[in-house]
DNA sequence: CGAGTGATTGACTTAGATCAATGACCGTGG
DNA sequence: CCACGGTCATTGATCTAAGTCAATCACTCG
């Protein structure tokens, strides 16, 4: 997860909640950044007006996710937050966030470290999505998420998010689970998935 | 781009330039790292081996890109760089990276704000990836890189890449592309595309 | 006990992938 | 200077995997 876990505790205690109403903003374009956010519950979508004038959504952020690392450094929101569903995220000020990698090494060691592996799972996951069979996908997910050792998947949440991380319809999503379950391919357990053998 | 224009000059001069023949191995998994890699030409491949002892692609590296950001804060490679072309990379030594980052906070904030940017910029294009039809991924795409000011895209590569970039097959994109601008939603120039109206 | 959601399966449709062919360029080697 | 091989751009024809719509069953929860 890209949750704060490299934040020193002292500026987590500053970390306020905030609650938000499905639709209400977060933040606007052009506002001078107050601090880096952490959802904790629900959806945010960073939304910017394109060229045409119409609503583009660069990132729907859902819980464990940090938004607007990239307005620590900069003067101003290059885009809007909105709630697309209630939601509760933690605000760390600004300040308080510059200041602790500043000062500790450590902490500007353990950030960088935590902006390198989402680099490396958000490119993994875009890769997974040049794959156009939804079987290959599933295989290229279920490969890498799966322990060694035991060769199974533990699912984080249902299997709808799921299809939703895999970009396919999560009726998509039970078809081929089932076909490949068929195939010997995989065995299924509730909120588990083995894989057996290596397809044809 | 992720080019390595954050780095100070000292560093970027000891950046040993290297190359590759198609399928030659720039590291393998469970080395130590040794630096910092940005491909100059070519493409290079970031191949794990899975649970079921596949091969799986977790990220292909074009001209631009940089390789084995997260490496530099680890003990070992987390899998395989081959090369999937002819391709010539440049090294950054990793203690020379890591010096000048601990060094100058100046470097380090620049580091970071690459790093942030570039995360930005992966989870739009996810975000992009989640739109179905290939016309409004095409919308995505062109209104967000399109000068607001003149409306117009300057296409940095082929139309091949940019089906590439988009997740769809050439083809379709010169189809969709050929009916939007016969619904006078674009205008088509060599080598750049102007957005003309919203659509209904 | 309804209401809401996840899981699952069936039937039908379609956007886009695939396969194929053509013309325009472009560099280059004889 | 030109023919040849290679790539890009483009369009047509065809096919199919996956999307869409719809219904059912199992659960959980207040």
């Amino acid at each position: 997860m890209s949750a704060a876990g490299w934040l020193p505790e002292r500026v987590r205690a500053e970390g306020a909640k905030r609650s938000l109403k499905s639709g209400q903003m977060l933040f606007r374009m052009g506002q001078r950044p107050t601090g880096l956010y952490e959802i904790v519950s629900g959806r945010v979508r960073l939304v910017r007006l394109d060229a045409r004038g119409r609503e583009t959504v660069l990132f729907t952020a859902a819980a464990g996710d940090t938004l607007a690392e990239a307005s620590l450094f900069s003067p101003a929101y290059h885009c809007d937050a909105v709630a697309v569903t209630d939601a509760v995220v933690r605000l760390y000020p600004r300040a308080a966030v510059i200041d602790a990698i500043q000062r500790d090494p450590k902490v500007a060691q353990a950030f960088m470290a935590m902006m390198a592996r989402e680099i490396m799972s958000l490119r993994t996951r875009l890769e997974r999505r040049n794959i156009h069979s939804a079987r290959e996908r599933i295989r290229h997910y279920l490969g890498l998420h799966a322990d060694p050792k035991s060769r199974t998947v533990v699912l984080s949440g249902t299997l709808k998010d799921l299809a939703v991380e895999l970009g396919i319809t999560h009726e998509a999503l039970y078809r081929t689970l089932r076909d490949m379950a068929a195939d010997g391919e995989i065995e299924r357990r509730p909120g588990r998935i083995r894989l057996l053998r290596a397809p044809v």
